[in-house]
DNA sequence: GTCTATAAATCGATAGAC
DNA sequence: GTCTATCGATTTATAGAC
């Protein structure tokens, strides 16, 4: 039960990864280092070895760590009871306000892979929480009848597992209409991604605007 | 006056930027070091200071390049004569294979920003060849009567350039229509960059099939 | 234009005292 | 569980001989 101690470690391992989200911030993922959040926090460096066995373990923690700040936000965003083009702008919103508010993460998140940096298994069931979320109000709008009918095409474009995550099984529901959520998806973060990383710099006027009439486009074409 | 003295500088010159795209792939574009690629072409380190002044003039040489090769392999695949849809499907398709032949490179131009690194002004003109082609596509596509009818929306969410860039001015082109496209161009780059960075993985069961449907679904709803 | 040598740093990881 | 000390590497950039 509680002890001091484990308290103490609970809360120097906190104070070691928000010293490092600041380090992602300053020099980026690839160079994040140990030493230098030993520095900060006014410790030896091999002092860290007791909390993150290695550097790699601790870029980790910081993925999972993000993966799971996105995806409750996403999720909190999220009204089920709502209408599913209300709860799908809500969700959207709610990702690109956390992306601004967290750009060096969502960078460690979604932008280039760190070279020499192999994701373990454990940050594959974080990142799945947004997809998820959208998954659902794709599955609610489908059970509602508020979908237009599926073709039943027999193309196999997206896998089972994602078709399960995707609304499961349903009329409304087609290899066509979840490979066109999967698009969407993907989309958002193409909206996110090129805003965040300047490339609508000089010929987006009004990101905020502009990003609620687009969410809105991909609202349409999956029929929500 | 070529002389042999200006053809061999030209020749080291390639070479450096050869052994530095490898790099890319190794260590990724944050660790890029003038000091490997030394090593790398068994010269002094010192030697390279009199090809590039620092390291930030090497990393823009390969961003430029890298835009200029992506660039090329997009307008190269546009048969201007083609009907619209089978452009902007040619132009995605480049786009793709050349991101999926230089995936590393793909992660410079569109991943995340370089930490440290400010892009020079030089990067942003060669950064336009893909959307003006993009672009060129609409333009035509308008002056060929093709679009549906503009609703003449008065936002103002792309700026005046990007009008210019997007079609210029045509009864078929609002504002509507242009941050459409611009929204299909993003989305673009999140269907190659999901792909790409592995958030696909497990998700999408035949990538290729899956990219040319989706562009497919980005014809329709820019009306192409 | 290439070289050697050097300055002044950085890093991950480990050994062993306390 | 934190410390010092250390190994064996890395880096950018410059000075100056040739």
């Amino acid at each position: 039960m509680s002890t001091a101690r484990e308290r103490a470690r609970a809360a120097l391992t906190a104070e070691i990864l928000e010293s490092a989200r600041g380090q992602l911030a300053t020099v980026g993922a690839a160079a994040l280092s140990l030493r230098a959040v030993a520095r900060d926090l006014g410790l030896a460096s091999s002092a860290l070895y007791r909390y993150f066995p290695s550097r790699d373990e601790l870029l980790t923690a910081l993925i999972i760590e993000g993966y799971d700040a996105l995806g409750a936000a996403a999720e909190s965003a999220d009204v089920p009871t709502a209408q599913p083009r209300t709860r799908w702008h809500a969700i959207c919103a709610a990702v690109r306000a956390w992306a601004l508010a967290h750009p060096h993460e969502y960078a460690l998140l979604y932008g280039s892979p760190v070279p020499g940096y192999a994701a373990p298994q454990d940050t594959v069931a974080a990142a799945g929480r947004v997809g998820a979320a959208l998954g659902r109000v794709l599955g609610d709008a489908a059970r509602a009848g508020v979908l237009p009918p599926a073709e039943h095409r027999r193309t196999a474009l997206v896998t089972p597992a994602a078709a399960e995550v995707l609304g499961g099984e349903h009329p409304a529901l087609d290899d066509a209409v979840r490979a066109r959520a999967l698009l969407t998806w993907s989309s958002l973060y193409g909206l996110i991604s090129f805003e965040l990383f300047g490339h609508f710099a000089g010929v987006v006027a009004d990101p905020e605007a502009f990003f609620t009439e687009q969410v809105g486009e991909l609202a349409d074409l999956l029929g929500l």
